[in-house]
DNA sequence: CAGTATCCAAAGGGATACTG
DNA sequence: CAGTATCCCTTTGGATACTG
């Protein structure tokens, strides 16, 4: 939380630094894109289109964009006919593994403190980024 | 990340209790808001609005309804003449120290990251989550 | 003081069609 | 296959004015 004197040029970095974690990891599919290319380690376009169940080809276009811009993954496009591209992630997309699981815990610690009173609270947008259900 | 099988129960709980996470902190203003209050330990309406630059009253009003909601924050009128609002962490709330921490670490990390090569492709929105500049 | 209400411009994002 | 382009409706959020 950086409780630190408000005002000063580090807390300012500090403020920053944090909104750069959440900008990189913002968006509504980003986790879910992330997450099938981890598991698959090497992932095609079509197949993280059919992972990530509601997403649209513009949006996962548009979101795996903005993480190869972030360094987070690598983008190779293979001479297949017709051509293929794969992705994975870099060495820096792997060390959000740390910072995910983090969000994973105080996520779930998050849930039972909401749902201790009152379930419907929970600002969770449901049905988002849920994996396809069908094999 | 996760890597475990996508397509199964555990791992689309995992993708949630992030998307949790996310929520919670997601929002133009949260971080610097939720350090406002951090800071001050308690904090009025007015002060935040003076600490966070470039806020409105009107997303004030929304990003701390929100806070309340997630049970991150306790909101207290005091009978004042006029009446006066006071804000503070919740227990929850100051759990949240170590995974803004986390975050500010790895968004330090990123940034490096980043701009060793170009430091034009960051994509953390200037000027935002700036606290005053003038005493 | 601590908000709410309204207006409005800009951004987000789904559906669909199209291209190399 | 891996995207782009377009249409168009919805959401976001700033500016301003107003209320208990």
């Amino acid at each position: 939380m950086n409780c630190k004197p408000i005002r000063t040029e580090e807390h300012k970095k500090d403020l920053m630094a944090v909104q750069d974690s959440m900008d990189a990891l913002q968006g509504k599919w980003k986790i879910s894109i992330i997450s099938s290319i981890c598991y698959y380690n090497k992932r095609r376009f079509s197949d993280i289109l059919n992972d990530v169940i509601g997403i649209s080809n513009k949006m996962l276009s548009k979101e795996l964009k903005e993480l190869e811009i972030n360094k987070l993954i690598k983008r190779t496009v293979l001479d297949t006919q017709p051509i293929t591209v794969q992705y994975e992630l870099t060495e820096h997309g792997k060390s959000l593994q740390t910072i995910i699981n983090n969000l994973k815990d105080w996520g779930i610690k998050h849930r039972k403190e909401i749902i201790g009173n009152n379930s419907e609270t929970i600002t969770h947008t449901e049905a988002e980024n849920v994996l396809v259900e069908n094999m």
